[in-house]
DNA sequence: AATGCTACCTGGTCGC
DNA sequence: TGCGACCAGGTAGCAT
Protein backbone atom coordinates (compact mmCIF):
# COMPACT_ATOMS: atom_id res chain seq x y z
CA UNK A 1 0.00 0.00 0.00
CA UNK A 2 2.10 2.99 1.05
CA UNK A 3 4.45 4.58 -1.39
CA UNK A 4 5.98 8.05 0.16
CA UNK A 5 2.62 9.81 -0.39
CA UNK A 6 0.31 7.26 1.39
CA UNK A 7 3.48 7.41 3.96
CA UNK A 8 3.17 10.80 4.21
CA UNK A 9 -0.32 11.25 4.89
CA UNK A 10 0.15 8.73 7.96
CA UNK A 11 2.57 11.25 8.98
CA UNK A 12 -0.15 14.18 8.96
CA UNK A 13 -2.63 12.17 10.83
CA UNK A 14 0.15 11.43 13.80
CA UNK A 15 0.41 15.42 14.20
CA UNK A 16 -2.39 14.40 16.97
CA UNK A 17 0.24 12.43 19.04
CA UNK A 18 2.65 15.13 19.10
CA UNK A 19 4.05 16.13 22.23
CA UNK A 20 1.44 13.55 23.69
CA UNK A 21 3.27 11.32 26.47
CA UNK A 22 3.13 7.61 26.31
CA UNK A 23 1.07 5.57 28.93
CA UNK A 24 0.73 2.31 27.66
CA UNK A 25 2.30 -0.28 25.15
CA UNK A 26 1.05 -3.61 23.92
CA UNK A 27 2.98 -6.06 21.70
CA UNK A 28 0.85 -8.48 20.53
CA UNK A 29 2.71 -9.83 17.87
CA UNK A 30 6.63 -10.31 18.51
CA UNK A 31 7.48 -10.58 15.03
CA UNK A 32 6.50 -8.50 12.45
CA UNK A 33 8.96 -8.94 9.16
CA UNK A 34 11.61 -8.38 11.93
CA UNK A 35 11.32 -9.31 15.80
CA UNK A 36 10.34 -6.47 17.52
CA UNK A 37 13.40 -5.66 20.04
CA UNK A 38 12.90 -6.24 23.50
CA UNK A 39 13.30 -3.42 25.04
CA UNK A 40 10.89 -1.48 22.69
CA UNK A 41 8.54 -1.29 25.46
CA UNK A 42 10.55 -0.09 28.29
CA UNK A 43 11.87 2.61 25.98
CA UNK A 44 8.42 3.70 25.02
CA UNK A 45 6.77 4.16 28.33
CA UNK A 46 6.39 7.36 29.79
CA UNK A 47 8.27 9.04 27.31
CA UNK A 48 6.70 12.13 25.03
CA UNK A 49 7.09 11.71 21.18
CA UNK A 50 8.80 15.13 20.47
CA UNK A 51 8.90 14.86 16.54
CA UNK A 52 7.34 13.39 13.89
CA UNK A 53 9.04 12.83 10.27
CA UNK A 54 9.75 10.77 7.49
CA UNK A 55 12.80 9.22 5.91
CA UNK A 56 11.78 7.77 2.28
CA UNK A 57 8.75 5.51 3.79
CA UNK A 58 10.17 5.29 6.69
CA UNK A 59 8.22 6.84 9.64
CA UNK A 60 10.38 7.60 11.98
CA UNK A 61 8.52 8.99 16.16
CA UNK A 62 11.46 10.94 17.82
CA UNK A 63 11.01 10.68 21.17
CA UNK A 64 12.04 13.18 24.32
CA UNK A 65 14.23 10.43 25.74
CA UNK A 66 17.08 10.15 22.73
CA UNK A 67 15.49 7.14 21.23
CA UNK A 68 13.76 7.23 17.99
CA UNK A 69 10.52 4.56 17.01
CA UNK A 70 10.96 3.37 13.35
CA UNK A 71 7.80 2.43 11.47
CA UNK A 72 7.46 0.30 8.29
CA UNK A 73 4.34 -0.22 6.65
CA UNK A 74 5.33 -2.78 4.68
CA UNK A 75 2.70 -3.83 2.02
CA UNK A 76 -0.37 -3.83 4.24
CA UNK A 77 0.78 -2.10 6.96
CA UNK A 78 -1.43 0.99 8.21
CA UNK A 79 -1.28 3.53 11.46
CA UNK A 80 -4.87 4.48 13.04
CA UNK A 81 -5.49 7.01 15.74
CA UNK A 82 -8.80 6.13 18.00
CA UNK A 83 -10.33 7.10 20.76
CA UNK A 84 -12.93 5.77 23.60
CA UNK A 85 -14.54 3.74 21.39
CA UNK A 86 -11.14 1.48 20.84
CA UNK A 87 -11.63 -2.33 20.02
CA UNK A 88 -9.07 -4.43 18.91
CA UNK A 89 -9.09 -5.31 15.08
CA UNK A 90 -8.10 -8.66 13.65
CA UNK A 91 -4.23 -8.12 12.58
CA UNK A 92 -3.37 -4.73 15.10
CA UNK A 93 0.06 -6.15 16.16
CA UNK A 94 0.99 -2.73 18.75
CA UNK A 95 -0.71 -0.49 20.35
CA UNK A 96 0.53 2.41 21.54
CA UNK A 97 -1.90 4.47 24.63
CA UNK A 98 -1.37 7.76 25.51
CA UNK A 99 -2.13 9.90 28.51
CA UNK A 100 -4.47 11.95 26.80
CA UNK A 101 -6.35 8.83 25.82
CA UNK A 102 -5.73 8.79 22.30
CA UNK A 103 -4.65 5.29 20.92
CA UNK A 104 -1.49 4.55 18.13
CA UNK A 105 -2.59 1.10 16.70
CA UNK A 106 -0.13 -0.54 13.94
CA UNK A 107 -2.29 -3.35 11.52
CA UNK A 108 -0.58 -5.46 9.17
CA UNK A 109 -2.66 -8.19 7.70
CA UNK A 110 0.83 -9.16 5.49
CA UNK A 111 3.20 -8.63 8.54
CA UNK A 112 5.75 -7.34 6.21
CA UNK A 113 5.66 -3.85 8.10
CA UNK A 114 8.40 -3.66 10.91
CA UNK A 115 9.14 -1.26 14.05
CA UNK A 116 12.49 -0.71 15.58
CA UNK A 117 14.31 1.05 18.30
CA UNK A 118 17.44 2.99 17.84
CA UNK A 119 18.94 6.20 20.32
CA UNK A 120 17.84 8.90 17.16
CA UNK A 121 22.04 10.16 16.92
CA UNK A 122 22.72 6.99 15.04
CA UNK A 123 19.38 6.25 13.18
CA UNK A 124 20.94 7.21 10.29
CA UNK A 125 23.55 4.15 10.93
CA UNK A 126 20.57 2.06 10.17
CA UNK A 127 21.66 0.04 6.96
CA UNK A 128 18.49 0.24 5.87
CA UNK A 129 18.15 4.35 6.31
CA UNK A 130 21.93 4.29 5.46
CA UNK A 131 21.58 3.03 2.20
CA UNK A 132 18.43 5.05 0.89
CA UNK A 133 19.12 7.05 -2.02
CA UNK A 134 17.98 10.88 -2.90
CA UNK A 135 14.28 10.89 -1.76
CA UNK A 136 12.26 11.50 -4.34
CA UNK A 137 10.94 14.57 -3.16
CA UNK A 138 14.08 16.35 -1.76
CA UNK A 139 15.44 19.22 -4.39
CA UNK A 140 18.64 17.01 -4.21
CA UNK A 141 17.40 14.56 -6.76
CA UNK A 142 18.51 16.35 -10.19
CA UNK A 143 19.38 15.67 -13.82
CA UNK A 144 23.14 15.05 -13.09
CA UNK A 145 22.46 12.47 -9.87
CA UNK A 146 20.17 10.48 -11.96
CA UNK A 147 21.92 11.00 -14.89
CA UNK A 148 25.19 9.56 -12.93
CA UNK A 149 23.36 6.79 -11.01
CA UNK A 150 21.92 5.28 -14.83
CA UNK A 151 23.86 5.83 -17.41
CA UNK A 152 25.28 3.04 -17.30
CA UNK A 153 22.98 0.61 -16.43
CA UNK A 154 21.19 -2.14 -18.36
CA UNK A 155 17.93 -2.31 -16.31
CA UNK A 156 15.24 -1.01 -17.30
CA UNK A 157 13.71 2.17 -15.74
CA UNK A 158 10.74 0.96 -14.40
CA UNK A 159 13.02 -0.89 -12.07
CA UNK A 160 15.16 1.75 -11.40
CA UNK A 161 12.53 3.70 -10.17
CA UNK A 162 11.78 0.71 -7.34
CA UNK A 163 15.13 0.94 -6.74
CA UNK A 164 15.68 2.74 -2.73
CA UNK A 165 19.16 2.48 -3.20
CA UNK A 166 18.89 5.46 -6.27
CA UNK A 167 15.46 7.10 -5.23
CA UNK A 168 13.77 6.22 -2.44
CA UNK A 169 9.93 6.59 -2.14
CA UNK A 170 8.43 5.36 -5.75
CA UNK A 171 6.88 2.21 -5.24
CA UNK A 172 5.14 0.07 -7.78
CA UNK A 173 2.14 1.99 -7.98
CA UNK A 174 3.61 5.59 -8.72
CA UNK A 175 6.12 4.07 -10.89
CA UNK A 176 3.63 2.67 -13.92
CA UNK A 177 2.28 6.11 -13.31
CA UNK A 178 5.33 8.44 -12.96
CA UNK A 179 6.34 6.86 -16.70
CA UNK A 180 2.73 7.20 -18.52
CA UNK A 181 3.13 11.21 -17.28
CA UNK A 182 6.86 11.40 -18.71
CA UNK A 183 5.99 9.09 -21.60
CA UNK A 184 8.36 6.98 -21.21
CA UNK A 185 8.49 3.62 -21.74
CA UNK A 186 8.75 1.63 -18.61
CA UNK A 187 11.27 -1.33 -20.48
CA UNK A 188 13.82 1.87 -21.54
CA UNK A 189 17.51 0.85 -20.41
CA UNK A 190 18.93 3.28 -18.30
CA UNK A 191 21.97 3.74 -20.65
CA UNK A 192 19.37 4.87 -23.37
CA UNK A 193 17.75 7.34 -21.52
CA UNK A 194 18.41 10.99 -22.96
CA UNK A 195 19.62 13.55 -20.47
CA UNK A 196 16.01 15.62 -21.61
CA UNK A 197 13.90 12.00 -20.77
CA UNK A 198 15.89 12.13 -17.45
CA UNK A 199 14.62 15.29 -16.92
CA UNK A 200 11.08 14.89 -17.78
CA UNK A 201 11.32 11.89 -15.44
CA UNK A 202 12.17 14.10 -12.40
CA UNK A 203 9.78 16.59 -12.89
CA UNK A 204 6.91 13.70 -13.43
CA UNK A 205 8.25 12.20 -10.12
CA UNK A 206 7.33 15.50 -8.26
CA UNK A 207 4.54 16.15 -10.08
CA UNK A 208 3.01 12.40 -9.43
CA UNK A 209 3.90 12.12 -5.84
CA UNK A 210 2.06 15.90 -4.77
CA UNK A 211 -0.60 15.59 -6.44
CA UNK A 212 -0.81 12.35 -4.70
CA UNK A 213 -0.12 13.78 -1.14
CA UNK A 214 -2.95 16.07 -1.69
CA UNK A 215 -4.95 14.07 -2.37
CA UNK A 216 -4.45 12.59 0.74
CA UNK A 217 -2.80 9.36 -0.66
CA UNK A 218 -3.78 6.42 -3.02
CA UNK A 219 -6.98 4.22 -2.35
CA UNK A 220 -5.99 0.80 -3.59
CA UNK A 221 -8.46 -1.65 -1.79
CA UNK A 222 -9.16 0.50 1.59
CA UNK A 223 -5.81 2.92 2.07
CA UNK A 224 -7.13 5.66 5.34
CA UNK A 225 -4.79 8.08 6.85
CA UNK A 226 -4.23 7.50 10.16
CA UNK A 227 -7.41 10.03 11.33
CA UNK A 228 -9.57 7.71 9.10
CA UNK A 229 -9.90 9.44 6.21
CA UNK A 230 -9.71 7.27 3.01
CA UNK A 231 -7.36 8.63 0.01
CA UNK A 232 -8.66 9.21 -2.70
CA UNK A 233 -5.97 9.29 -5.41
CA UNK A 234 -7.10 5.92 -7.06
CA UNK A 235 -9.56 7.74 -9.11
CA UNK A 236 -6.82 10.00 -10.59
CA UNK A 237 -4.93 6.67 -11.33
CA UNK A 238 -4.25 6.92 -15.20
CA UNK A 239 -2.67 3.71 -15.94
CA UNK A 240 -2.49 1.49 -12.73
CA UNK A 241 -5.01 -1.17 -12.66
CA UNK A 242 -6.45 0.26 -16.17
CA UNK A 243 -5.23 -2.72 -18.67
CA UNK A 244 -7.60 -2.69 -21.22
CA UNK A 245 -8.59 0.64 -21.28
CA UNK A 246 -8.52 3.51 -23.42
CA UNK A 247 -6.47 6.14 -23.54
CA UNK A 248 -7.59 8.47 -26.57
CA UNK A 249 -7.46 5.68 -29.19
CA UNK A 250 -4.97 3.58 -27.34
CA UNK A 251 -5.21 0.71 -25.14
CA UNK A 252 -3.24 0.19 -21.29
CA UNK A 253 -1.74 -2.61 -21.83
CA UNK A 254 -0.21 -4.50 -18.56
CA UNK A 255 3.14 -6.68 -18.79
CA UNK A 256 5.23 -8.23 -15.90
CA UNK A 257 8.53 -6.94 -15.08
CA UNK A 258 10.62 -8.25 -12.55
CA UNK A 259 7.84 -10.10 -10.87
CA UNK A 260 5.85 -6.78 -10.63
CA UNK A 261 3.10 -5.58 -12.55
CA UNK A 262 3.53 -2.89 -14.91
CA UNK A 263 0.73 -0.91 -17.06
CA UNK A 264 1.46 1.70 -19.58
CA UNK A 265 0.74 2.53 -23.11
CA UNK A 266 3.31 1.47 -25.98
CA UNK A 267 2.08 4.45 -28.30
CA UNK A 268 2.10 6.88 -25.89
CA UNK A 269 5.17 6.30 -24.12
CA UNK A 270 7.55 5.93 -26.88
CA UNK A 271 10.48 7.96 -25.53
CA UNK A 272 9.79 11.21 -27.68
C1' DA B 1 29.59 -4.77 -8.03
C1' DA B 2 25.47 -5.43 -10.15
C1' DT B 3 21.51 -7.98 -10.88
C1' DG B 4 17.75 -11.27 -10.78
C1' DC B 5 14.94 -14.12 -7.96
C1' DT B 6 12.76 -15.93 -3.79
C1' DA B 7 10.86 -15.63 0.55
C1' DC B 8 8.24 -13.54 4.01
C1' DC B 9 2.38 -13.54 5.17
C1' DT B 10 -2.68 -12.98 4.84
C1' DG B 11 -6.66 -12.10 2.31
C1' DG B 12 -9.34 -11.11 -1.78
C1' DT B 13 -10.86 -12.60 -6.28
C1' DC B 14 -11.53 -15.62 -10.07
C1' DG B 15 -12.48 -19.90 -12.44
C1' DC B 16 -14.07 -24.42 -12.03
C1' DT C 1 -20.61 -23.11 -1.59
C1' DG C 2 -16.10 -24.83 -1.72
C1' DC C 3 -11.45 -25.20 -3.30
C1' DG C 4 -7.22 -24.20 -5.45
C1' DA C 5 -4.58 -20.93 -8.09
C1' DC C 6 -3.12 -16.55 -8.45
C1' DC C 7 -2.49 -11.78 -7.26
C1' DA C 8 -1.50 -7.64 -4.12
C1' DG C 9 1.20 -1.47 -2.17
C1' DG C 10 7.94 -3.74 -0.08
C1' DT C 11 12.45 -5.23 0.51
C1' DA C 12 16.20 -8.28 2.77
C1' DG C 13 18.96 -11.74 1.53
C1' DC C 14 20.68 -14.99 -1.36
C1' DA C 15 22.87 -17.00 -5.62
C1' DT C 16 24.92 -15.88 -9.78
Amino acid sequence: MPELPEVETTIKGLEIVRNQKINKVNIHTNKLRFKIPNSLKKKLLNSKISNIRRIAKYIILDLDNHYSLIIHLGMSGRLKIDQFDFTRDKHDHFIVVFYNKKILTFNDPRKFGFIDIVKTISLMKKNYILNLGIDALSKKLNSKYLDKKVSRSEVPIKQILLNQKIISGIGNIYASEILFDAKISPLTSGKDLKISHIIKLIFSIRKILKKAIMHGGSSIRDYRSSDGTLGNFQSNFKVYGKEGMFIGKYRVIKIVQYGRSTFYVPNIQNNK
